[in-house]
DNA sequence: GGCCGTCTTTGAACCGATTCAGCTCATCCG
DNA sequence: CGGATGAGCTGAATCGGTTCAAAGACGGCC
């Protein structure tokens, strides 16, 4: 080598640089700086086993929600030297399939997924000695960590708001139904409207939870006529929320007079609607950092107890829901 | 092996199926379903020289215009089997270098960045053979595709819609002004009134593109009382003017009336504002796209004449400056 | 039967960093 | 002075695919 000096040393250098003479040291960063030597991390990890990265595979990176999660694993996931590799399943099993195959042979140090199909596959890194942290979901704590923010309560806080803003009829729009996030904030609403009599839930389902699935459902809705409208519309998340309130404003609709909405995840962009929307607040940045950690937790320890961390999520009322 | 068949041929079932006889391929693909076999791709890449992924390092992910450039480039490369590790610099340059260092190390196919700190490293990744497409941002042609959208002209649009719209004081609000982004849409608003002797143009500079610090800004706004109000205010990108306009309104002052305001990127969530906002609109999952096809054509090919692609902006007026 | 060409399959070299047993040499101690 | 000690360094084995020259199998043809 140019510091006449052999492999193995330099690789001490690089990894444990405490076993070399100070002098020898030198010599070997002088000749990386001359030679812009940059190890090659494929044979590395090739011997070593395993990566210095880390999967997280959510169901949309343009919604804030999950960047703002993904925030926090990153934070996390850098301070111990490690990488990101962000996936997007946008809410397709076949996608989630093929990204999920994709980190398994990369041999990525764990997972973090927000899973839309908990097939298979999931178990399978794990056999592979991947561990997988679930988020935004719980999971079996016997076969794995999970944290996630109580969607029923969540629910229940809304349709609670609502009720006692004095609405009677509520709907809920949102979907697929098959997620597990909209099903359970619908549960929850529910749960408190079936308490009562004189209260009644319908739902609008939607094929995602963007923007313009909820402009689409405005427009739905403002199309039925006035005397149609509910009172109120919950949405199972914000862009959703912000979808619906363009549309119903822009057919003339007041919000919330005519109609009132409550939003869920309380993004940035909620308090600067149209009408500021109330939501239900997440703790987005900790979900992310929390789970980071349970994933690295697991993968130092030997011995490893299963975790489920549940956080409960808060109101925020604005103007879209109260006059 | 299980399928009695050698390594080498596992190998070429997996890469080049069509060279295998039916009957023993068949056969593999059994022994790979029952053994759960993953191919380990640092073994792979190691022979190979190189990896299936692609680096992409932009300024914010939390900022939708970002995400959906990454929408574009993941199209592109999930076509082409490509996976995409996203980083995130949060323009701090020391992010950056850590991130290029990763990637280099990781033998990355190509990188795509917006760059903060053009310095060595990035000629550093292309000495490695590691090509780089700047987005966002022209380079030198010579050595580097690139792909941009006119920042000046967008400035100018938009100097010219408040002029025309009766303005004679404009406020830039945006920052750092390191930022060529920042610069230029600034020269193109300060281009056009220079043209002119009646209008005035003024900064105040923020610290970051993001909600928070157009709060702030909003806040000082605010805070000079009535009379030290510009007319209008254009800044950077949406976020910044979606803080301002939040920042304005809960200090009583009304938009469009007492102060306009034009943002920049138009993502979705200006539409959807308290006012809402005008902005110029950039073509981003195309300039996403784009990208990731120069780079692949960089991949590719043996001889590589390097384009630079410019996009055009356009203006959309909506409620936030127009009375 | 022998030779040739085609289609399959094999097996060993190789990619580059890590790891570790073992070597060297200076120092210290009895 | 001999031997023990340990710091510092070396060099070869190793990880698990990919690649390719070469071997093998088989059929056709003279």
């Amino acid at each position: 080598m140019r510091a006449g000096v052999s492999v193995g040393t330099v690789s001490n250098v690089l990894n444990r640089p405490e076993l070399v003479a100070e002098p020898t040291r030198e010599r070997v960063y002088a000749a990386i700086a001359e030679l812009g030597f940059v190890r090659n991390d494929s044979a590395r990890q090739l011997r070593v086993g395993r990566s210095r990265t880390l999967g997280l595979v959510v169901l949309d990176v343009a919604n804030p929600f999950f960047t703002d999660v993904a925030r926090g694993v990153e934070d996390t996931a850098n301070q111990h030297g490690l990488a990101v590799i962000l996936c997007n399943t946008d809410e397709d099993p076949r996608k989630e399939a093929s990204h999920l195959d994709l980190l398994a042979e990369m041999r990525v140090q764990g997972v973090l997924i927000n899973p839309i199909d908990t097939d298979g596959r999931i178990a399978g890194l794990r056999d592979r000695g991947i561990p997988v942290v679930l988020f935004d979901r719980l999971g079996d704590p016997a076969v794995e960590c999970s944290v996630a923010v109580d969607d029923v309560l969540g629910g229940r806080l809304a349709a609670t708001h609502l009720i006692e803003a004095g609405h009677r009829s509520i709907l809920f729009v949102g979907g697929p139904l098959t997620l597990r996030q909209v099903q359970e904030r619908y549960e929850g609403a529910s749960a408190v409207v079936s308490a009562r009599d004189d209260v009644e839930l319908t739902v609008l389902t939607t094929t995602a939870l963007n923007v313009a699935a909820g402009r689409a459902a405005g427009d739905r809705l403002a199309a039925g006529g006035r005397d149609a409208l509910p009172s109120a519309v919950f949405c199972a998340n914000d862009l959703v929320a912000l979808g619906v309130l363009q549309a119903l404003t822009h057919a003339g609709l007041r919000v919330p007079a005519d109609v009132a909405i409550v939003g869920y995840d309380d993004i940035d962009f909620a308090a600067a609607a149209a009408v500021p929307l109330s939501s239900v607040r997440q703790p987005r940045q900790q979900l992310g950092r929390t789970a980071a950690e349970l994933l690295l937790a697991e993968t130092m320890a030997d011995e490893h107890e299963h975790r489920q961390v549940v956080f409960d999520p808060e109101l925020i009322v604005r103007d879209s829901s109260s006059r």
